[in-house]
DNA sequence: TTTAATTCTAGAAAAATATTCTAGTTTGTT
DNA sequence: AACAAACTAGAATATTTTTCTAGAATTAAA
């Protein structure tokens, strides 16, 4: 690409910005001058700082959602589908660390900002299709018994939390190390028993 | 108690608003107004507004931790422990739902700012506190291989996760319906096989 | 009980930060 | 070229945080 737009060019500075200092103490001046962008421009494309926020984290899930429908699109057995969802995870953060970590530590501040209704309704359209992309295998009981609520967190509450330590560097083990390990770890606390 | 310090006064008015409003639209003349007190008196107990979040946020682990060391004494099986894990932190969650999501969604910021390096202190040991209680039964090969930087993960993450959704109130299920489950799926998955 | 030191409170003043506003400039279309 | 729409600029304004000086309450010593 010859030029980036504007808007990206700040989206970029602000994550840049974030990494280095922390949302909360990056102002606007910052990203305004690592990104080249008059206050003017930056103004136009998002109104407000809580939106350059929220466009970069809605930005981030999308890349996570659309990785994951790829992958869906091939995977074809009740395993191959719940270890899908923690691979996709993991291959994403590997690739976009800085992002996944704006992502995992600006969540509660998107969700209570303006763009938190979109961020939901993105979330519940994601969440509902995996939900019948699963449907048929559960109803061959092919899962444990469990409520639906607690499921994904049983699939994917261990891959967040090691993911969050690892982008904080507090891990010996490497997340892409764990791949597999998670992967079964999920697939073995959802399957039914043999 | 007479009255409570001023100090706590403020910490409380500031989880009030936190709770009320979010943490980055709360102001401190909003927590000067509820908290009765005045700029000055804030200032000098606080220093800045990060310093009130981070003393929060440490108050509310500092709670949790003194649970699960209370429970840790009375365990005496490796299930028992791992068990433990979940439930306490169950427990402590739901009897302090304002306090959990407010450090659920303030953990990030609370690690980048000037209480970041005391905060990791505090989980270092309290960290190394499980570990040691769990050695001797992982000497007896009583968990499922597995590097030590995943086990707490795996033990914890699908109840934090859950925990999340439930207090941002997008679960049909209670979490303290889930404690039961949520406990045993955490020893199902690091115990050793049978 | 007086005195002195310390801790705490008050709110005005200053500094830092976010946002608005008006005036252009560029880009694309007819 | 003429026009409209999208974009950029930065000064001006508004909001919010933080500092600073003065004084009140509390504690401890003499």
């Amino acid at each position: 690409m010859a030029r980036r737009s504007r808007k990206d060019e700040i989206l970029q500075a602000a994550l840049a910005c974030f990494t280095d200092f922390g949302v909360d103490a990056t102002t606007i001046e910052m990203i305004r001058d690592r990104s080249g962008a008059s206050i003017g421009s930056l103004y136009h494309h998002f109104g407000n700082k809580e939106r350059i926020i929220g466009a970069l984290y809605l930005a981030g899930t999308a890349e996570y959602a659309a990785l994951l429908a790829e992958g869906f699109a091939r995977a074809d057995s009740a395993e191959a589908c719940v270890k899908l969802l923690v691979t996709s995870y993991v291959d994403w953060v590997v690739a976009n660390p800085d992002w996944a970590r704006f992502i995992l530590h600006s969540r509660g501040r998107v969700e209570a900002s303006e763009v938190g209704a979109e961020l939901r309704e993105v979330n519940r359209v994601n969440f509902r299709r995996i939900l019948d992309a699963l449907a048929v295998y559960r109803a061959q009981g092919l899962f444990k018994a469990m409520p639906v609520d607690c499921f994904t967190s049983v699939v994917i509450g261990p891959t967040h939390d090691f993911a969050r330590h690892w982008l904080a560097g507090r891990t010996q083990t490497s997340l892409a190390e764990c791949r597999e390990l998670l992967a079964q770890v999920a697939w073995d606390s959802v399957r039914a028993p043999q």
